[in-house]
DNA sequence: GACAAGAAATGGTTGTACCAATTCCACATT
DNA sequence: AATGTGGAATTGGTACAACCATTTCTTGTC
């Protein structure tokens, strides 16, 4: 056996199944907890690693491990000899409240389209001046899989992928990460056949006119044509 | 000693400077480039941990940090007793593979500022229609507030607050929750006693400026007043 | 050939020791 | 009294070794 590169081959599991904790985990939420509870902000600084993985009864391995996940994730960051310090609000935060909204669904449906409409033309507009013509072949590429594809969910799911290539292509990587997590939120909307069609004619239009006014680097013209798309698209959907 | 919540005082460099590279992270790179090279695709396994190890001449510590990185990334899963598989890449990787370079301290806060010059204008000109007179009192004493206050981190907040105060004023509570984050993830920016003065004259006349359009109800004039706002703060704090 | 028991492999966790950078503090110098 | 200054203490970084828990492979039995 050669170690690695070896399909597995027959019941793969993708998914995660039940997935024991593992420690670093567990340590993970209880260090979010701690920063919280103790209301410790930008710059304020963590109590040392070995009475940390003390007060959490796990070895200092095992805490360490968590801190790298949280330096990973922008909350922290480490100096040695100095100790780990608490990072400005993660992005993941600003992120975080996207996700939440109790309301009901209609007027979550519509607080999320208000944001679209103000967020989506800009930005397009923004993409039409930075993009290259990489990403610009990438958009073009998801456009055209919207139109040919003929599964329902697939087809949201390059739709969400197009304004997402957009974003990335103003370079700017907290509009991409927004605009994912305002996808996230777009709850796949069930219709009836004919009001798919319909909406799928009117949605691929807008799309054409889009990439056209990206081609032509032309940002007036793009922010007006997401503007005009987002705004059918919201008619269509509520 | 109260171990944390310690103000690094003095010299604190925000800016994660010349940054002496971890083992973990050179062993991220490494099995980056392994898992390219060796053109190891979904649902392959890494050779097992102490093997990768030796390979690279570092502790099995050391390796399994960069595991847990590469973890968090989404680029492997770990499977007790089992090994380490490549996880598939999403289409969101595709896309994020096209752009996004340095993630430096200004860069984050220009991409900042970029979100807020694109969001608050929106915020403004809506506000200017929904506003209650309640609203748009609490906005109006915000900003008094602002103006009487000496101490600078009180001002600070007191502007912070002036802005969600606005937001809230549209009624959607998405984007009041949106602009907290935003807020929240601006950092304190140190400066001297006159660039503060002089950062807050500007400031107030903005204020000033955009009260005045919101009480007039005129949402292109609220617009125009907050985008210039916004883009003056930018200029003095970058 | 099927199946079960055990051996081997592999990730998960712990402990200890030492290195490297930083911070702290007592003491000497001025 | 203010200021260096050098060493001790603190704190994150790395390494080695051992053992646990789960999975996988091997072997022997029926």
């Amino acid at each position: 056996m050669k170690t690695h590169k070896t399909k597995s081959s027959n019941s793969n599991n993708a998914a995660p199944n039940t997935h024991t904790v593992r420690a670093y985990e567990s340590v993970v939420a209880k260090i979010r907890l701690l920063i919280e509870e103790e209301k410790l902000g930008p710059g304020d600084l963590l109590p040392p690693e070995r009475q940390l993985a003390d007060r959490f009864k796990v070895s200092r391995h095992s805490l360490r491990e968590a801190i790298r996940v949280l330096q990973e994730q922008g909350v922290l960051s480490a100096k040695q000899g100095s100790g780990n310090y608490i990072q400005a609000a993660s992005q993941a935060d600003l992120i975080r409240a996207l996700g939440f909204t109790s309301k009901g669904s209609t007027r979550r449906l519509f607080d999320l389209f208000q944001l679209r409409e103000m967020l989506e033309p800009q930005i397009c507009a923004l993409a039409a001046e930075m993009a290259t013509t990489e990403q610009l072949n990438t958009i073009r590429d998801f456009a055209e899989k919207v139109e040919t594809t003929e599964d329902f969910q697939e087809g949201q799911k390059l739709d969400q992928s197009f304004h997402e290539a957009i974003a990335a292509a103003t370079g700017n990587e907290l509009l991409y990460n927004v605009l994912r997590e305002i996808n996230k939120s777009m709850l796949p909307t069930a219709s009836t056949p004919t009001e798919r069609q319909r909406r799928d004619r009117v949605s691929n239009e807008g799309h054409r006119r889009i990439i056209a006014a990206l081609e032509a680097q032309d940002s007036e013209a793009a922010r007006e044509a997401m503007r005009l798309h987002i705004s059918e698209i919201r008619s269509e959907v509520i």
